[in-house]
DNA sequence: CCGAAAGCCGTACTGAGTACAAGTTCTTAC
DNA sequence: GTAAGAACTTGTACTCAGTACGGCTTTCGG
């Protein structure tokens, strides 16, 4: 077992695994895209893909999941983010960083999803949906960030960051550039570290 | 048209409705409550409290917001509750007193949704609903209140109050008297209009 | 009391999501 | 290489939420 030759890095089975997810994934976002979220089918989506419709739920949860799941790739440099996030700074510091990664490990995908989601009313529901996908994470870095801390005081923190990250999300034009949308997030971020209760500042 | 005598201050045809309304709620989170949200159909609600699957649908508009709308007497007192605030006060202060108001108008209901959240997977999704539904008017408030106000500072002030508030119910235990959530309300509000970035004072 | 409006119900439909058994493809240990 | 077995795919069949609609009953206004 554990073979090094080259189809060992990544056995056949995987690699089919990870071409179909992808195959599914692009195709979904082509039709959707197309026709708006409600007037696709996860039947339509699985006979474009060239899969059963089984299959489809096999790798996508929901037929909102195929909008917002991560790619394995992306998966793995979220993790990276988290685990290489500098222990000196303060939290909430070291929470905008973390923020201001994301948001650039989006860029591909956030001008589509934030379309879709302005113009199908189906996907609103799930709004959250674009950044509630990575609070167990957050959570559990928080927590072992900050063993000691108060629970409740922990979970603010948590709960603000991400209402920053998804207020920055809605008030951004997505035909807007991207820089228009990280300098959002910053603000945000800012603002409600600073403390909302004052003025602007 | 528009007599006086006592049956013209609610037609029979609006108290019906109402009674209807009320049935089918009560006989709801009965059900609910006993065998949990996702082992109770919406056949079931309606057959028990005597009416069509179809009328349910008349009522409420998923099988979720039988658990989160307001009744209409609630509707009339949240209404008050934003007029009657007091313009004088800074804007986050005026927050805090609308989520503290809000908390107590919950108070009968809320013990009841936090046990169905905490037990209910079904119901998790939408978490946020029990705070979200006010969402569209506090948004009108808050605009109203600040018209020159930059708007995504207004939508951050707007999303991080809520946040607040459901870190608050989140956090609470619904065995704990009444008390401690309103507690942990105004903690949150204050933490978050403080600024998180500041350590706990 | 009569016509119009509002409300209720049964029926029938779409589409998401789940369960499962049978078939196919990859893996692995020999 | 091959055979046992794990993992994956698929079709079928089901449950249930939510919508559309036509017909019936009740209430309202005059």
């Amino acid at each position: 077992m554990m073979r090094c030759s080259v189809s060992a890095v990544m056995g056949l089975r995987e690699r089919k695994k990870l071409a179909a997810w992808r195959t599914i994934r692009s195709t979904a976002l082509r039709l959707i895209d197309e026709r708006g979220f409600d007037a696709v089918s996860v039947e339509d989506i699985a006979a474009e893909a060239g899969v059963s419709r089984t299959t489809f739920f096999s790798y996508f949860a929901s037929k909102e999941a195929v909008v917002f799941d991560l790619d394995p790739d992306e998966v793995r440099q979220w993790q990276a983010l988290l685990e290489n996030c500098r222990t000196d700074t303060p939290v909430w510091e070291a929470l905008t960083d973390i923020a201001l990664g994301l948001a650039r490990l989006l860029a591909d995908r956030l001008p589509l999803q934030k379309r879709l989601l302005d113009q199908s009313p189906g996907l609103c529901r799930t709004a959250r949906g674009a950044c509630d996908g990575f609070e167990p994470e957050l959570r559990e870095w928080l927590g072992r960030r900050c063993p000691d801390a108060d629970d409740v005081r922990t979970a603010l923190v948590l709960n603000t960051a991400m209402a920053a990250f998804t207020t920055a999300a809605e008030a951004w034009n997505p035909n807007q550039p991207y820089e228009e949308f990280l300098e959002l997030v910053s603000d945000c971020l800012r603002w409600a570290g600073a403390g909302l209760a004052h003025p602007t500042g």
